[in-house]
DNA sequence: TTGTTTTGTGTGGATTTGAACGTTCTCGTG
DNA sequence: CACGAGAACGTTCAAATCCACACAAAACAA
C-alpha cells in the first residue's frame, strides 16, 4: 500500500510521520520534493526536519534530508530499503495468506518485516520469529502474542540463527511458516548465502501446516550456495515479477502456488 | 469494515469507543475530521480527546489527536519518560561500574535501558538480556555483542521472563548482572510487583559474580510483594538520593555499597 | 420542577505557517 | 588558493489557525 499523499493540507504530526516513510522508503528527499509533496513553503519542510533531527530520527544534509548514519548506515537498513516498493507490495499480497486468529513463524529479512508490519491490523496472531527486527514490529500491535526464539544475535541480519533458536522454534507448530530467500534456481531450488541462517530456516520446514516463501524478482537471477528447500517444500511463493519459465514449470510441477503482486 | 457515523447524534461515551476504533484504523485524525463525523461541535471533541489523553489511550497534537507514542520518539522511548532526568543520572552513575571487555547481564526495566544507551562507547562489550528493547539498543552500537534469552514476550515489559528464558541466562556467567527493581523495603530487601519477573531476577543472582541494582528515589517509598532478593545478595546499589536511614543501615549492614548520582 | 451533565459559542492566548531578509555553505572558475 | 555567483539556511515578524477557559443554553435524570 503506497504512502499516499493527503490530498487536504496536513496537520504537521502526519507531515512528520508521512516523512518519515517516505525515507523508508528513498532514503534521501531533496527540502523542494518535500515541500511540492506536501504543499507547503519549503521552511515548513526545514522546521519539521529540524524537529526530527533533535529527536535523531533523521539527518539533515545540505539540501534536504537522509536517514540517520547516512554512508555509515548498518547493512540492513540498506537492505530494508533496497527494492522497497516491490517488497512492500510483495507483503501485502502475502497477507492474503493470513487469516486472524493463525500462528505465524516469521522468518528474519526485509521482506519479512513488511511483512510483519502489514500485519498490524490483523487480529488475534501468535507470531514467532527470531529476528529482532520483527519483535520490536509486532510488539507495537495490540492484540498480538509474541513469541522470540533466542541466543547468539547476528549484528547484520539482527537476528538469532543458533541452535537455541533452532531447539526453541522446533516446539511450534504454526499454521504458516514466512521465509525470505536469498536465491531461486529451477534445478536446485531454494538457496541462501549464509550456512548458520540456511540451516535454521531448513530445520522450520518438518513443523509448518503451509511454508510461504517471500522475494523478489531480482532473487530468480542470483544463485546461493547452501540448499536450503527444494519446490516441494514450498506451498506458496510470492513475488513480484512473474518468473522465468523453468522456474514457472519447477514450481508448477511441484504444487506450488506462485502469487503474483 | 468502515465504522459507520451514527446517524443519530451519539453519546459521548459512544464517540471515545468509536474514536479509538477509528484510530486504529487511521493513526491521526484532525478536530474538524471528528467534528464533522460525529456532527458535534469541534470544542465537544477536544474535551474528549481530553479526557482519552488523561487515561493514556490518545496523544493530542496540534490540529489533532494520534495514537500515543508521537512520531519524535522511537518507539521504546516512550516508558522513558517518566522520571527520566533521575533515571538518565543513575544509568551514568553505574556506567562507571563497567568496564571494557566486561560480559553484562542486563534485566529489562526502564533504568536499565538507560543504561544501556550510555553504554554505547564502551569497547568490545558483550550483553546478555531478556529485554527486546536493551536488545534494539545494543543492536545499534558497533562491536558489541548480544545474546536475547527468548521465550514468550511480555507485552507490558517487552521482555520474556518464562522458563526458556531463565534456562538461557542460566548458562552464562556475566561479570557484572544489573537489575531494576520495583521497591526496596529496610527489612525484606529488593521487591517486585510481577511474580515472573521476581523470578526471572532470583534466577540470576547465583551466576553473577557482581550484582548491581539500580532504582530511583521513588521505590524507597514503595513496597512491592515479591520477594527477589535481600542486601546481601547485592553488591552495588545504585540511585539519585540518599535512602531512608532505615535502608543505608541495613545496606551497610550487608556490605552493600550505595552509589548517589 | 430542580439539579446535574453535556454541548455550543465567544474570547484571549498560544502555536503554526509563510514571506522577507541577511547569513552561510557549495561549487565552479580564475 | 582566492573569489564570486547561486543555492540553501536560519531568523524575524505578521497573519492565520488552533487551543483552553468561561459562561450560557440545552438535554437529561431524579
Amino acid at each position: 500500500m503506497p504512502v499516499r499523499a493527503p490530498s487536504a493540507r496536513a496537520t504537521q504530526t502526519a507531515r512528520l510521520t508521512t516523512l518519515l516513510e517516505l525515507l523508508e522508503q528513498r532514503g534521501q528527499w531533496s527540502i523542494g520534493e518535500l515541500a511540492e509533496r506536501f504543499d507547503v513553503s519549503e521552511e515548513t519542510i526545514r522546521r519539521d526536519v529540524r524537529q526530527l533531527e533533535q529527536a535523531g530520527r533523521v539527518q539533515k544534509i545540505h539540501g534536504g534530508v537522509c536517514l540517520p548514519g547516512g554512508v555509515l548506515e548498518p547493512p540492513y537498513r540498506q537492505r530494508l530499503r533496497d527494492q522497497a516498493e516491490a517488497k512492500q507490495r510483495i507483503a501485502e499480497r502475502a497477507l492474503a495468506l493470513v487469516r486472524p486468529g493463525m500462528t505465524l513463524l516469521l522468518d528474519s529479512g526485509t521482506t519479512t518485516l513488511w511483512l510483519a508490519r502489514a500485519l498490524g491490523h490483523v487480529r488475534d496472531l501468535t507470531v514467532i520469529t527470531n529476528s529482532m527486527e520483527i519483535a520490536a514490529q509486532v510488539l507495537g500491535h495490540a492484540g498480538q502474542r509474541l513469541y522470540v526464539a533466542g541466543g547468539a544475535v547476528d549484528p547484520d541480519y539482527h537476528a538469532a540463527f543458533g541452535s537455541e533458536a533452532i531447539d526453541y522454534c522446533r516446539q511450534f507448530a504454526p499454521d504458516l511458516t514466512v521465509l525470505s530467500m536469498g536465491a531461486v534456481d529451477p534445478v536446485r531450488g531454494f538457496l541462501d548465502f549464509d550456512a548458520g541462517e540456511a540451516a535454521f530456516k531448513r530445520s522450520l520446514l518438518p513443523q509448518a501446516r503451509r511454508v510461504a516463501v517471500l522475494c523478489d524478482a531480482t532473487k530468480f537471477d542470483k544463485s546461493g550456495f547452501v540448499h536450503v528447500a527444494g519446490f516441494g517444500d514450498v506451498h506458496d511463493l510470492v513475488t513480484d515479477q512473474a518468473p522465468p519459465e523453468e522456474i514457472a514449470v519447477a514450481a508448477a510441477a511441484a504444487g506450488t502456488a506462485v502469487h503474483l503482486a
